[in-house]
DNA sequence: TTGTAAATGTTATATTATAACATTATTAAA
DNA sequence: TTTAATAATGTTATAATATAACATTTACAA
């Protein structure tokens, strides 16, 4: 059985190997310089990548950033579901893993609202490697 | 005693009553265009009254949509606080106002990583009134 | 093999946001 | 009430992010 990578097509797969390698989130134009080498030379084939990989769950938007980061996640569920904590001294981003959290937001429904098929969550706050210092 | 809204500038303010008149959410240069007759004249001065409105829990950013709504949540603890429901048909947004959900996420502590000083949260579905159609 | 969907390539342009610098208003001490 | 600091404004230029439009190619199943 192909593994979910090889169903990449070439653009898709230059641009994610960029991003999963990063060890930060990466910016759409950062990402177009760095596969520049590679052949891809305008903005669009970068955005059109990006998108289909969000689609499939195998990145995320961070959008308070404008930046994009590898799913940690096992593919969020294609995508329908994620969380980062970010920090605001050292611009660390990590995604949040928690079933708990997951399950309670995802099951949200509050004065008798929208049903949720999807959230972003985004917490902000100084990382326990900056408290040390 | 004064009133929240006049210890806004004259640009904030110009700016912040037409966000808080606004149904939906509206972008800076929509919001640009809309306050060029009342003496505002370049982005800057839009964003600059943006921020300081953001700062001050006043407005907050639909950070998926890059546009801004009046706070409905009593100034959302000076912006430490947002969640939002945003349909994915009819693009109608509204603030979540739910006690239990703000304890819970402004507590949020997994794994021994950052504690949380805020948050920002959209919810995507299907509003209550697209379900009916 | 032929039709369809997905992906690509390319140029131009739209949209969102900030840099840099000069000036003016508002406050709060001295 | 001068003075010094802070906040807000005005202005021009430019950076950064993202999509429109259209032509072509590839993948792949009916
Ligand atoms: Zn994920
Ligand atoms: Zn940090
Ligand atoms: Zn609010
Ligand atoms: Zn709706």
């Amino acid at each position: 059985m192909k593994q979910k990578n090889e169903l990449l097509s070439k653009n898709q797969q230059l641009v994610f190997e960029l991003i999963e390698k990063a060890n930060e989130p990466l910016k759409a134009y950062s990402i177009l310089s760095s596969v520049q080498k590679k052949g891809i030379k305008a903005p669009l084939q970068v955005y059109r990548a990006l998108n289909k990989l969000m689609e499939i769950g195998k990145i995320h938007k961070i959008e308070s950033k404008n930046a994009f980061v590898a799913c940690k996640n096992n593919d969020c569920k294609i995508s329908k579901a994620s969380a980062f904590y970010i920090c605001e001294n050292c611009e660390d981003i990590s995604e949040v893993n928690n079933f708990k959290l997951t399950k309670y937001l995802s099951s949200f429904k509050a004065n008798n609202e929208m049903k949720v098929s999807k959230y972003n969550l985004e917490f902000f706050g100084i990382c326990k490697n900056c408290q040390i210092k």
